[in-house]
DNA sequence: TCTGAAGTGGACTAAATAGTCCCATAACAT
DNA sequence: ATGTTATGGGACTATTTAGTCCACTTCAGA
């Protein structure tokens, strides 16, 4: 939302709202196949079937379409990630999360990762505003696995000396790592078997 | 190795040998710190000092020198590992080995990630082949590691019931996506925190 | 309803980029 | 020695790509 408009306080018509956010999901997804450096704003026109002067009136160049991407996708994963964690408060719920991950990684067989994680490896070098922001929506998606912990402290399941942050930090890059293998090996099994691997030292954490 | 030479069984001097390890060498520099994609053959062959026609002479396209940087990335790596894991028999030898990496990796504050995992992302949708191999690269890296794990459990430091090889596969996945998460916020501590956790639950197998 | 700003289309440009080609020189085998 | 093959330099091309420009249309408020 912040980087949202280029042309800031710009008025913007409900039409010109709609071309903007067509721009953006052609984007979106082009970027997500083919990879952010891969995809062409000549691609993202014809995909949109929008022209280029429009893309120009609504950005001020490639980057800051990318940016615009980068919002775009941080607000669907964080918002599919609060639905699906929001009230989860036991480790039954913790694995159910898990499935629903990876069966929907299943169906590309690992192809593409995350869609967050890839945007971050390709563009963390090289725009630090993108950087910052995929940042932030990491830490955004962390706080939540970061309440389902607090949550499972709450009702004993998870001993009070635990740090929820750190083990938070811990379920991310499983989550991650395990996109990523399952990508390079076009295969699933890599994803389950570290999440889970994760997902069980937390549930040891209160069998000591 | 086996994607070494573009033009099979072509004889090869001294001097193409020392030219073609130059156009790598320099190759898989820029295509760590600016991508894959970002890097031009332009660049490649500035920095190598290497004309045009050297290039095309000892690669077929610029596929063909991704390939040959994996193999040399891959090389470089797996020898590393190898070195740092191959006697490696107590958890204090892979604590050890987590803080070198960690300490590798702070020196450049996370940036640009693992040398295998950014081309891994970054390639595995878009060439099969690369993709095969990086594949074939990690399970070897995970091989050693499962190697220590065994070794472990010989001394009895883990349960004999402990699946080496998942464990290995979470410690990879830890590891990668500790890197990932590292680079995007160009800090370390994420990576540490992330693999520290996937060494107390191995360490925690044999406590309980 | 009038006016200025937002929205739109698409041709155009300049630069970059992958890949080709040809000719020259160095190395090697016999 | 000499023919053959590897190595080398670099100009050249066709295409792609980001970005510009301008004429035209639609919209919204005074």
């Amino acid at each position: 939302m912040t980087t949202a408009d280029s042309h800031n306080g710009r008025r913007l018509t409900a039409r010109g709202a709609k071309t903007r956010a067509r721009i953006v999901a052609a984007a979106t997804d082009l970027m997500y196949i083919k990879g952010v450096g891969a995809t062409t704003l000549d691609e993202v026109l014809a995909a949109s079937g929008v022209s280029k002067s429009q893309l120009y009136h609504h950005f001020d160049g490639k980057d800051a379409l990318v940016r615009a991407v980068i919002d775009h996708v941080g607000e669907r994963v964080i918002e599919r990630e609060r639905e699906a964690l929001g009230h989860v408060s036991t480790i039954r719920g913790l694995r159910r999360w898990r499935d629903a991950l990876v069966q929907n990684n299943a169906l590309r067989h690992g192809a593409y990762g995350c869609a967050l994680g890839s945007l971050a490896t390709e563009v963390s070098d090289h725009d630090a505003l993108a950087r910052q922001a995929l940042s932030q929506l990491f830490t955004e998606w962390q706080g939540l696995l970061a309440g389902v912990l607090r949550r499972l402290q709450d009702s004993g399941a998870l001993p009070p000396e635990a740090s929820t942050d750190q083990l938070a930090t811990g379920l991310m890059a499983a989550l991650q790592g395990g996109y990523m293998l399952a990508q390079t090996a076009r295969d699933v099994t890599p994803m389950a078997t570290s999440i889970d691997m994760a997902l069980a030292h937390i549930e040891s954490l209160s069998e000591r």
